[in-house]
DNA sequence: GTATATTAAGATAAAATACTCTTTAATATG
DNA sequence: CATATTAAAGAGTATTTTATCTTAATATAC
């Protein structure tokens, strides 16, 4: 597993956030019914993204999460680094200290090659591209099936 | 993290052993001296690697475990799988149940695709090609730096 | 100001993963 | 047969991750 669960707990909920048409205020209630994540679990994962300036939050009536920026200008990656951290995608696929710093591992030609393809990817897609797939009603997001 | 700390030592075992000359058996302890891993863990992992039949084992004096195959016929997707698992790279990248079968995710596309690659990789490269590289010298396997 | 809605924070619990220690079984050697 | 060597198996501990529960803080509405 690439991500942790809290991790794809950040992501969905951020999707979820994209997707919404208006800029008001969504309560973590809302979010973790439709995703089907604890509530409480769920308000801890987004306390990160939202100290890590991702989310905006309001209490109080009316209050809730919202996106800190256009869903355009929020990548994958804004997100996983967030939650998993900047070196997720830097480590050396057989947990070797420093890959290709020092003395690289033998699997280090392989895994660098695939590892650049995934930052690549991470680095690219927004939010907003990710809400769009969503909305094209082929797409899913929550475990209820 | 792509593989689990257990299955990294498995496969650091792994191309240790393939790139011993003799097919003599290797101690737990010669591995776990070379790895800089726990003796007794590693213990553990092997057995899974000898449950699952590509070591084999031997108990008693000159004893230890060897691989059960010749090196090129053993690949990282072979001890990647019985370790992690088979779904390891199968799994949907948020998390959701069923990648691709029923609805997929919004980031199904693009993460499907660097599956396929990283799937490719394992199932391509073998333990023969691993030690082969570490031979050339300027490859680690160990922690020691 | 009082009641209500909501996130933030903290404390705890449960589960999964990683690691250690002890005992048992198999084999070899003398 | 007695002893030493080695992996297997089992039990136990520690750490991390995941999840829950409780209380506090902040904002709104009346
Ligand atoms: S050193 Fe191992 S993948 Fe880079
Ligand atoms: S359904 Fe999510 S990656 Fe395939």
């Amino acid at each position: 597993m690439l991500l942790s669960n809290t991790c794809i707990y950040g992501l969905r909920a951020s999707v979820l956030l994209a997707s919404k048409l208006s800029d008001d205020f969504v309560t973590i209630r809302e979010l973790s019914d439709e995703l089907n994540i604890s509530f409480h679990f769920l308000t801890k994962v987004l306390q990160m993204l939202t100290k890590s300036g991702i989310l905006k939050s309001y209490k109080g009536p009316n209050g809730g999460v919202k996106l800190a920026r256009p869903a355009s200008q929020i990548t994958f990656m804004d997100i996983v680094e967030s939650i998993d951290g900047k070196q997720i995608i830097k480590e050396c696929a057989l947990g070797l200290p420093g890959c290709g710093e020092l003395k690289p591992c033998p699997l280090h030609d392989q895994w660098s090659a695939l590892k650049e393809n995934i930052l690549n990817m991470m680095n690219h897609i927004s939010l907003e591209q990710l809400a769009s797939n969503r909305a094209s009603d082929q797409f899913n997001i929550s475990m209820h099936y």
